[in-house]
This record gives C-alpha cells, structure tokens and sequence, in this order.
RNA sequence: GCCGGAGUGGUGAAAUUGGUAGACACGUCGGAUUCAAAAUCCGAUGCUAGCGAUAGCGUGCCGGUUCAAGUCCGGCCUCCGGUACCA
C-alpha cells in the first residue's frame, strides 16, 4: 500500500474499474427486489453547480448503500434540455441553442463521471432529441383524441416594442427586460391540458404518499385548493349589451363564504368582464381604466401586491336574496382567468374588500359577529381588524338568517338561493387547466396541424415526428419556426395545413421522463410496458424543494394520464420523495441568472471528489438550506487523509489475529461496542432518515475512539481491523473511491461495492454500568454511575446521596420524584 | 398579498418520541514535532463570575402549558422557497 492519499489517481482506477465491469448497469430482473432511485436531472446550462453536486451525492449514497443491502438498483442520468437559457445563450454566442445544449450536455457528463456517481448510462436521455418528444408529440394528440386538450384565449406577457411574448422572470419591475416597454397582458390563443379533470384524483392520492415530506403534500392540497361554496347569480339592474348585441341579464359570482351575503355591498368584475368591455364603449373613463388595467405582468405575485383600485361601473346589480341594488364595479385585482370574473365584496369581513371599501366610500355591513364577549377581534378593534371566522360566531344584520352559526348560515342561504332558483352549492378548485403553448422555439413542436377553413386536427401518428429544425439563427426576439415563412407549410392528405408553430411548456419533457429511462431506448412506442411495470414507481426521488408544486404535481398527473392509457399500472410515479434544501450563496439561492454559483470544478481538481461529496454531506442534512462557505472544504479532506493514513499504519502490522470477542480487554470491548453502536446508528441514517451529515459524525468520533485505543497489541489489532473495515464499508457510498482502493488494500477479492453492508453484534452492545443525569426542578445537578439492571429504589437511593443534590434538596420538601428508564431522575422540592 | 419552510456558540451544525443544549467539524488559542515552515499529532474553546468545585444566564422576540420546552400551544419579527411562461 503506498503511504500518502493521491485522490486524483484513485479515483481514476476506481471509475475505470465501474466502468470496464459495468457496475451500474441494471437490467429488469423479476427475481430480485428493485429500486430505483432518481435525482431530478439537471437542466445542462453549461457547468454543474454545487446544487446539482448536493441533489446528486444525496441521491448516489442512498443509490449504493440500496445496492449493498443487495437489491437490484437503477439510478439513471439524463437532460432536461429544453428550455429558455438556451435561446438567450445562443443569441448571445451567435450559435444555435442545440449546438449549444449539446456542447454542455458533453462538458457536465464528463463532471458527472468525474464525480463518480453510479450512474447506469447506457439509459441516458436528452428530452431535445426527436427519439424523446415524438412520443409526448403523439401522447399529446391521444390526450386530444380523448378530450383531455382543448385550445382556448389566455393572457401573455407582451412586449409591445419588441413585439414579442414574455416570460415572467424576463419582466422586471413591470418592463421588458431588454426593451424596457411597459409591458402589457395580451390575450391569444393557446392549447391547454385539462388537469381539472384530474384534481380530486390527484387531491385524494395525496395521502397515498406516507413517505413524502407533509409540508410538500399540504403544498399541493393548497395548490389545488378544493373549496365548497355557493354558485350564485346577480341580476342586472338594467341588461346590457354584449358585442354581437346579446343581451346579457346578469352574471355569477363563486364564494366560499354564502354566511356573509347579507353583508355583500357591492360586487366587482374583472376588467375583460363581458359586462365591463361592454360598458365600456359608451364610457371612455371606463375604457381608459381597462386600458390601464392590462398593463401589468401576468405573474400573480404581482397582481397580488398591486395597488387595489377600481371604478364604479355606472350600473347596479341586484342582490339575489334581499331585491336591493349593489353598485357594480371594475376592479383591477378581479381576474377573467379564474372563476366567473367576478365577485360579491363584503367589506366587513374581508381585508381587501375592506380597505377597498373604505378608498371608495362604499358601505360596510357587519353580518357576523363572536359569540365569545372577551373577543378583541370583534368588539374592541378597530372595522379593518374584523376577519372573517367560522368558529364560535353568530350572524347578525341578516334579516331571517340572524342567529346562526356557520354551518346553519351556510346552509340556510345556500338554501334560500336554490328556492330561489339562482344559485346552488357548488365545488371549487383553485387549480387551473395546463396552460402547454409557448411562443418559443427551443422546445418541442406542438403537433397540430390548423385548417385552411379553421380549427385545427392532431397530426396524426405516422406523420410524428414533428421535427424541430437545429441549424437556426437566432435574432433574440422571434422563433426561427415562426419568422421562416416555409417551415409551417405542410400537407395532408394531399390539403394544405398550417403546422402550429409554438412548442410545448418545458414541463411537459419533465413530466414522463422518470418513467423513459425504463426503457430509454425503445422504439416501438412511448413506453416499453413490461419494463416501466417493472421499475416504476420510483422508490427514492430526490430533487429541490423548489419544484414542490409544479414539477411535482405535472408529473403526478402525466403519471395517471400514462395509466389511464394503459402504459404503466402504478398510480402515483415517486414513493417516497427527499426535498433537498437549496445552496445558498450570499443569502440567496445559487443561480446561474444571479451569478452567484460555484464552481465545483476547482475543487474536485484541488482535492478530488471524495472530498467534494463527503463536505457536501457533512455541511448540513440534505433537507435543510446550506450556505455555501469556502472553507471547511479543507477539513473533509483532512479526515479522509487521516483514515488513509490510519489503515496505512495498521497494514503494516504483520500479525493480526482472528477476532476473539471473549478475549479482550475492558479498552478493547468499548471501541467494539462503539463500533457496533455506530453500525446500528449509520444503517438508520442512510436508509430511514436520510441524514448523512449525522452518519459521517458518527464515523468521525469512531475514529477519534480508534486512536484513542490503549491496547493495540494483539486482540486490540483484531478490533482495529473490525473497526477500519466496518469504516470503509460504511463510507464507501459517500466516498466511493477512496473505499473502493482501501478495500483492495484489506486483501479483498471482491470489490467494495460488492461488500455486503455490516451487521450488528447485539453482543458487542451489552454494556454493565450506565450513567444517569440528576435534575432537581429541571436542572441537572449531578450526574450518578449506576449498575444497568439497577432497581428504581437503588437508583433514587444513590440519586439522594450525590453530594450537589444534596445541596439543592437539604431542608426542602420534596413533591416529586421519579426515574426515567436509562435516561434520567428528576426530583422536584418545595 | 397568498401558500410552505427556516432562525441554536465566532462559523457549519447536533440533540431521532417533551428528558444532560452545543455531538461532529471549521475557526481561534496553547502545546508537541521541525534548523525553520508546511503537514501531522495532542489539549482548550457558549457567555459571565470564580484558582477551582461550582453558580447564574443562554436555542429570533413576547407570553403560556409542564417536575422538565430548541422540541408543544398562542401572538409577533426577520429571512428563504413557490406563486402557474426560470428550471
């Protein structure tokens, strides 16, 4: 064995060894137990970053430490490589973005693998290659063939200097990001997925998932947001007009809180409201105020946060139950996208409509009120603290409904509407439909062919795929797919169509790959069944907390879209799913688009990847945020060093005996019992809690104990070796290289990765005596060595007679005292 | 705005089911080794008082439950992530 730790040419033997035997490559074996473990691909923007070093060693530890408990593991490796970076990369390097993409896909593939991540390659994938998207091109055209696609007007972002469409992040502060414009909503037509249909299912599954974290399932919940409310009905006090001189009598509003209606003192609708546009053409202050209101991004957290204004429609409506006129006005923060684009205000109860309220001298009738006398929020505050509550109030000011609690006001309004005939208790989801059109052109092509005489067909299976053309040049502004006047002319059947020539959301690559590197290379259709059956689900997925929602929830759907087409037999795609927390950097998330990343690269030339991945792991649990700090790289690689140099040291003793647990000394069988304790300890960290931050400590202090040994003479050199192999066995997922040559060191055949994980010695755990911690009323204020089958009396006797306890207890009553079991005695005096 | 998290020494963190707060590291200080340095090894290290034994204080802030609270409950503050076209 040579003396020093030359990480550089280590790893580079074991790399070459994984892949001269194809360690990694898995093959469908129903004889054998699976797991599949994934980390979310990256996204290839040119280098890694330390995000995709954290989210990939977590994901290689569990990968390895699943392979030595002897199942049969795929962990896969691929390219999300669609995506708006590129289009702006390639501009600004006047390339192309695939030429671009593919270049870094090369570069981050050669740091994957100098990372040595056991990756099965020979299932790699890139979501921009036609032998990917052709198969989401035709799922998409089953989706319409089955109803689940529609195609409808939606709102962009647009850019009316540079005439083009925006995405949010390229809005800044309400302007273009290159041409500075104020940038405007716009209405046009886009293709969308109906993942309504899927909601409750999609709801309800949720709490199929034990092993996903409970604040991304209570995410989702709120996501889709399931509500139960009233569908009601305002008359107009006089119809209007709409544009092909319909007239229109009325409109519905949804609420959650049909306890309140009786405090409804005015209504709101959106601005792109039938009503609004039409009342709009004989009003120009109205019209100047729709103007306004289609300047802002179409991002919700801006329209959230906007200012809150609006103007009196010159209209009244009709409330539905007591026959009184409410104003009618538009408002900026009520939105046609969601729901019927408008809603009833009961400033009263609702912040909003509150300070709305309150800007506009509209009245304010308080219909509910606490039951509860010392409750400040109704009685003592001041009208802007009053929120609405559905717990312990009663209505008042509501005419019959006077004197209800929630549910009894609920109903009994509810009740009165459907009596009435204009309303009815309905269920709503906050969840929207798929919104999958973009105005851009790296991304797949949407395969739908528009006819000469309107409307548009799917394009049908023998003419997919639809190609998207690589050798583009790019102008920044306009798709190349849609500025060439050639690529969207085609034929069918011997008619000319029109190709659609915006591509899908990048979400929708990222949706099914998961279930594709089952069978990344099959060619007969979207999935190979017998293979997809075999792998999915995916036992472990790991990835950013970031993508707890959208990501997460598409690919839950395109899961039992796949099902409900009979390519996959499974309802949910992940089962148990690990949220890494982000690397931070300077207090924020490390971005390539804030400039604040880190390259790996230095460091795993400085110091080789053991020490890169073994750093990662320690620096925090995977679940928490870590902030990046340059230092403490160094002492990873110093322990690395120290275990090398310690099995260095004990390989050069000659004579080490066969272990004889019976005969050794008292030094000898505590390091034994703390490397058994530290199996136990490891082999629960890596495979329940994921926390391998806590598993290196505890190899770090059995180590530490290591050196500490006293009696290294014989039997002590036969625990030594038990400890140094037990370490490298248990290191090896974490710091594979390093493990897999001291391995061979030890003299053994078979590589680490083969090694089975070590077993506990319940022997080797019994201890004789143990310490116990005193406390009198909550501090410790002694600690007592006791027998570990001492009875409860001796204990107390013993806990009594410590001289400090003494002295808390002399001359007081004693209330209480009791023994907790292997832990502490707590007495409590007077 | 709304939804979900986080906040513990000089720093990263640990404390798994309410039971010894600060394991394991980084850094700093002291020592050994060395001609010297690097590297390595050993020791100390929450704050305050004390030679020490020990005591008081201490987990973002305010309050509560409990023999016992970083952990549970109520109310805040700050920061982070998401917010449907960044991925």
């Amino acid at each position: 064995m040579q003396q020093n730790y030359t990480p550089n040419a280590i790893e580079q033997q074991a790399q070459d060894f994984w892949e001269e035997h194809q360690s990694f490559v898995a093959n469908a074996d129903t004889q054998r137990d699976k797991y599949y473990c994934l980390a979310m691909f990256p996204y290839p923007s040119g280098k890694l970053h330390m995000g995709h070093v954290r989210n990939y060693t977590i994901a290689d530890v569990i990968s390895r430490y699943q392979r030595m408990l002897g199942k049969n593991v795929l962990q896969p490796m691929g390219w999300d490589a669609f995506g708006l970076p590129a289009e702006n990369a390639a501009v600004k390097n006047n390339t192309a973005p695939a030429a671009w993409t593919d270049s870094n896909i090369d570069y981050m593939r050669e740091q994957l693998k100098q990372l040595g991540f056991a990756y099965d390659w020979t299932k790699e994938l890139a979501t921009c290659k036609p032998d990917y998207y052709r198969w989401e091109q035709w799922f998409f055209t089953r989706l319409y063939e089955k109803g689940l696609v529609y195609k409808k007007m939606a709102f962009v972002n647009w850019d009316p200097v540079d005439q083009t469409v925006l995405a949010n992040e390229q809005v800044i502060d309400g302007r273009g990001w290159r041409s500075g414009a104020l940038v405007e909503r716009k209405e046009i037509p886009q293709w969308f997925i109906k993942i309504t249909a899927y909601a409750d299912q999609l709801l309800e599954d949720l709490d199929k998932l034990d092993d996903w974290p409970e604040q991304v399932k209570t995410m989702q919940r709120n996501w889709i947001g399931k509500s139960e409310g009233v569908e009601m009905t305002f008359a107009l006090e006089t119809p209007v007009a709409d544009n092909d001189n319909n007239h229109i009598e009325g409109f519905d509003v949804y609420t959650t809180r049909p306890d309140t209606l009786m405090g409804a003192t005015y209504v709101s609708l959106a601005a792109e409201h039938p009503i609004s546009l039409s009342l709009a053409e004989n009003n120009p202050q109205l019209q100047a105020f729709i103007e306004e209101c289609k300047t802002s991004s179409v991002a919700e957290a801006d329209m959230a946060t906007m200012e809150k204004k609006g103007v009196f429609a010159g209209i009244n409506a009709i409330h539905p139950i007591t026959g009184e006129t409410v104003p009618v006005w538009i408002a900026n923060y009520v939105l046609m996208d969601y729901g019927s684009g408008a809603v009833m205000a009961v400033p009263a109860h609702d912040e909003r409509d509150f300070a709305f309220a309150n800007k506009y001298e509209l009245p304010i009738v308080q219909v509910i009120a606490s039951n509860d006398d010392n409750d400040d929020a109704f009685d003592n505050r001041e009208w802007q603290d009053w929120y609405a509550r559905k717990g312990n109030t009663t209505t008042i000011n509501s005419g019959d409904f006077d004197g209800l609690d929630f549910n009894d006001a609920f109903n009994g309004i509810a009740d009165k509407l459907v009596s009435l005939s204009k309303g009815k208790k309905t269920i709503n989801y906050r969840l929207r439909d798929w919104g999958v059109s973009r105005q851009r052109y790296w991304g797949a092509p949407i395969p739908m062919f528009n006819l000469p005489e309107g409307g548009e067909i799917p394009v049908p299976a023998d003419r997919l795929p639809i190609l998207l053309p690589e050798d583009v040049e790019m102008d920044g502004v306009t798709s190349p797919i849609k500025s060439d006047p050639e690529w969207r002319k085609d034929q069918l059947d011997g008619k000319d169509v029109i190709r659609e020539t915006d591509t899908f959301d990048t979400f929708m690559e990222s949706s099914w790959y998961y279930a594709r590197f089952t069978c990344a290379d099959y060619d007969q259709g979207m999935l190979d069944t017998d293979a997809a059956n075999y792998w999915l689900p995916v036992d472990q997925y790991v990835g950013g907390i970031e993508h707890a929602i959208l990501h997460l929830l598409y690919a839950r759907f395109f899961h039992k879209l796949m099902r409900d087409e009979g390519l996959i037999n499974c309802d949910e795609p992940f089962d148990k799913l690990l949220c890494q927390g982000m690397v931070l950097k300077d207090g924020s998330k490390m971005s390539k688009s804030k400039g604040n990343t880190v390259d790996p690269q230095e460091m795993i030339e400085q110091y080789g990847a053991d020490t890169v991945r073994l750093f990662m792991m320690f620096a925090a649990p995977p679940e928490q945020s870590l902030e990046w700090s340059d230092s403490a790289v160094g002492g990873a690689h110093k322990f690395l060093n120290r275990l090398w140099n310690r099995v260095y040291s004990h390989l050069q003793e000659t004579n080490v005996p066969a272990l004889d647990a019976n005969a050794l000394t008292k030094g000898q069988q505590d390091l034994r019992r703390k490397l058994h304790e530290t199996i136990a300890k490891i082999s629960d960290d890596f495979g329940r809690r994921l926390t391998f931050n806590t598993a290196i400590a505890a190899v770090m202090e059995l180590l530490n104990d290591l050196g500490k040994l006293q009696d290294r003479d014989g039997q002590g050199l036969a625990v030594e070796r038990e400890v140094l192999e037990a370490i490298t066995v248990m290191l090896s997922p974490i710091a594979p290289h390093i493990c897999h040559q001291l391995w061979q060191e030890f003299g053994h055949q078979q590589a680490v990765i083969n090694a089975p994980w070590p077993v506990v010695d319940k022997q080797a755990l019994v201890k004789s005596s143990i310490e116990l911690v005193v406390q009198v009323n909550g501090k410790v204020r002694g600690k007592i060595e006791v027998a570990a089958d001492a009875s409860e009396e001796a204990i107390l006797e013993q806990a009594f007679s410590d001289s400090n306890v003494v002295k808390f207890i002399e001359g007081k009553e004693v209330k209480m005292r009791k023994v907790i079991p292997g832990k502490l005695v707590t007495i409590a005096v007077k």
